[in-house]
RNA sequence: CGGGGCGUGGCGCAGUUUGGCUAGCGCGCCUGCCUUGGGAGCAGGAGGCCGGAGGUUCAAAUCCUCUCGCCCCGACCA
């Protein structure tokens, strides 16, 4: 490809738009442009590094048996209805109808129609297992868009789905997935760590999440350096404290009044006490019903944990108007003594004494409440967000915090779909039953920022080799010093006869424009070609990596360059 | 959806508070000269319904009302 002719327009400066490094970076570079909030065309560059992705993810998926499909992206409400989460998908759904009126989405995610896909052919245990993956666009109408691909509403995913007999056979199906992941990750150049997670409106108990560490990230992940131990902070677990010994101080409940005083914060500051040793008392209604979560005034609770622990369909926070008929109280004064509501309480509960908390009266607090004497709990549970410096689920270590872009993830599903919408076979004894099915996704436009917010320094973007959108830039100091140019086109037409994927930057630019665009755009290869070391028959190969520079005799040039392509840049020293 | 901010040539911004006469600057773009190992210089030039609609006024980028879009924080989510 000629410089002049690719359509690549790189900015000298970064549009206001970006926020992040690789937002930036792919808007400076000219790998594509916004067209709407969280929906981006791609130019040919940043398209050559999409495909590459995706060819690295077909290669892996078909290593394990996946067969790639393509599936419709815009489908029928029925389907939707039929799994149950036409209702529950809300507004984050992009939703349209026909000439006909007849209803339609933009497909989110495509469990239903591969399900109805599936159930309508496979009858036979003898079709198991089988393993369907489509690389496509995906459409979310995210509340909140945001940092370029890291969070569109229209995104390219790589969706895998499994369908096995029992689930030794999903265990297989998984954990090849699973290791999958792990090579393509690898192969695309960056470190993806897996976390335990939790599954959320997919549904499945054993999911893993692909986590690549950047700062950028908008998940925590929590891991421990002794044990291995990592996990999503929403889904890590916490550890019941152990009995604290020594009797707890048992003062008389007391009323005090603590005008204004409805936070954690102005209460303990009202109060002069700590945080740690106030209660938050927070109304839920757990499918329509009121409940109360009790947790340490310093921690956060985790609705996640909640929901579980309350195996509830429907969790939501209560409103101002339930909050008072419940408690008496207005927002802010609510607390467990004389509540007639089930009362869930975090283990840190447990070893609380004296504790402050909300009269379920406006304006004043109890303090010196204690755990039986004044008040009784339903149940026990993890309800809290656990956080870095808590205890290892697993060891004795202590969990550190990271932020991560998730990538990818990998869910056992069940039969949650296979049951609500009847996709069967019979086994061996000629019994029916459902498919187990798994499902596999990876964001492709995600790994891409994801690999530019590892692989970037001032200058620009840093490409891995294997999925730069060309391996080599050609740049001529001066394109009108005859020699040099003719030097130009004679290795450009050898390096693409070899098969080498090479920019000729043949515009009539100064070096120094030349050299910036090459590093922007993070060609992994450069080959400067300059009159000096031409007169003595060499040309200059230069790493992008490390700005690593030696001058090569020209017969040299192609050689090495194979060398570096086929062995890694840390070959060629 | 709550809070905050921003819409002025392709990009980055000034001008808006205190309406005023030809709407500016840098970068980029076009032409010519010159220059060629890290975003050169000189000269000339093109390009803007000031997001949109309505209103106030002799006069609106500037004031008022409504509206659309975009970004950030939060809540939420494979």
């Amino acid at each position: 490809m000629l410089m002049s002719q690719l359509y690549s327009p790189t900015l000298r400066e970064t549009p206001s738009e970006a926020e992040i490094i690789s937002h930036k970076l792919m808007l400076r570079a000219g790998l594509m442009r916004r067209s709407a909030a969280g929906m981006y065309a791609f130019l040919p560059l940043g398209l050559r590094v999409i495909r590459k992705v995706e060819q690295i993810i077909r290669e892996e998926m078909n290593a394990i048996e996946g067969q790639e499909v393509l599936l419709p992206i815009v489908q029928p409400a029925e389907l939707w209805e039929e799994s149950g989460r036409w209702g529950d998908y809300g507004d984050e759904m992009f939703r349209l109808k026909d000439r006909q009126g007849r209803q339609f989405c933009l497909g989110p995610t495509h469990e239903e129609i591969i399900t109805a896909l599936v159930r309508s052919e496979v009858r036979s245990y003898r079709q198991l297992p089988l393993r369907l993956y489509q690389i496509q666009n995906k459409y979310r109408d995210e509340m909140r868009p945001r940092f370029g691909l890291m969070r569109g509403r229209e995104f390219i995913m790589k969706d895998m789905y499994s369908f096995d007999r029992d689930d030794e056979a999903l265990d297989q199906s998984y954990w090849a997935a699973y290791h999958a992941y792990e090579r393509i990750f690898q192969r695309c150049g960056v470190e993806a760590h897996p976390v335990e997670a939790d599954s959320g409106a997919i549904g499945g108990d054993v999911t893993h999440e692909f986590m690549v560490l950047a700062d950028s990230g908008e998940d925590l992940v929590l891991f421990c350096p002794s044990c291995g131990y990592a996990a999503n902070a929403e889904r890590a677990e916490g550890v019941p404290p152990a009995k604290v010994g020594g009797a707890p101080a048992m003062k008389a409940l007391t009323k005090v009044h603590t005008p204004q005083a409805s936070t954690i914060e102005q209460i303990s500051a009202f109060l002069g006490v700590n945080p740690e040793d106030c209660i938050k008392t927070l109304l839920y209604l757990a499918d329509g019903k009121p409940v109360a979560a009790l947790i340490r005034g310093d921690h956060n609770l985790n609705e996640i944990k909640l929901r579980k622990t309350l195996e509830c369909e429907t969790l939501e926070l209560a409103d101002d108007d339930t909050i008072l008929a419940t408690t008496g109280a207005p927002v802010g004064f609510a607390g467990p003594v004389g509540l007639s509501i089930p009362l869930y309480a975090d283990y840190a509960i447990q070893n609380m004494a004296d504790a402050v908390v909300g009269a379920n009266e406006g304006d004043h607090h109890l303090i010196h409440a204690n755990l039986d004497r004044d008040f009784a709990v339903t149940l026990f549970a993890d309800l809290r967000e656990t956080e870095p410096g808590d205890p290892c689920p697993r060891c004795v270590g202590t969990l550190e915090g990271a932020r991560g872009i998730e990538v990818g993830q990998v869910f056992k599903l069940g039969t949650k779909y296979s049951r609500a919408m009847g996709a069967t076979f019979l086994d061996e004894s000629g019994a029916e039953k459902p498919v187990i099915m798994g499902c596999y996704g990876i964001g492709v436009g995600r790994t891409v920022a994801a690999v530019i917010e590892k692989n970037h320094d001032q200058d620009g973007i840093i490409w891995p080799l294997a999925i730069a959108p060309y391996q080599v830039i050609i740049v001529p100091v001066s394109m009108k010093d005859e020699a040099q140019a003719q030097a130009a086109r004679k290795l450009y037409q050898e390096l693409k006869a070899a098969g080498v994927e090479v920019v000729l930057d043949d515009r009539d630019e100064r070096p120094g424009v030349k050299f910036k665009d090459a590093d922007l755009i993070g060609f992994p290869l450069r080959v400067t070609i300059g009159s000096r070391s031409l007169e003595q028959g060499e040309m200059e190969i230069v790493l992008r990596r490390t700005k690593e520079k030696r001058n090569v005799p020209i017969s040299q040039v192609l050689p090495d360059i194979e060398t570096i392509l086929k062995d890694g840049e840390s070959s060629w020293v």
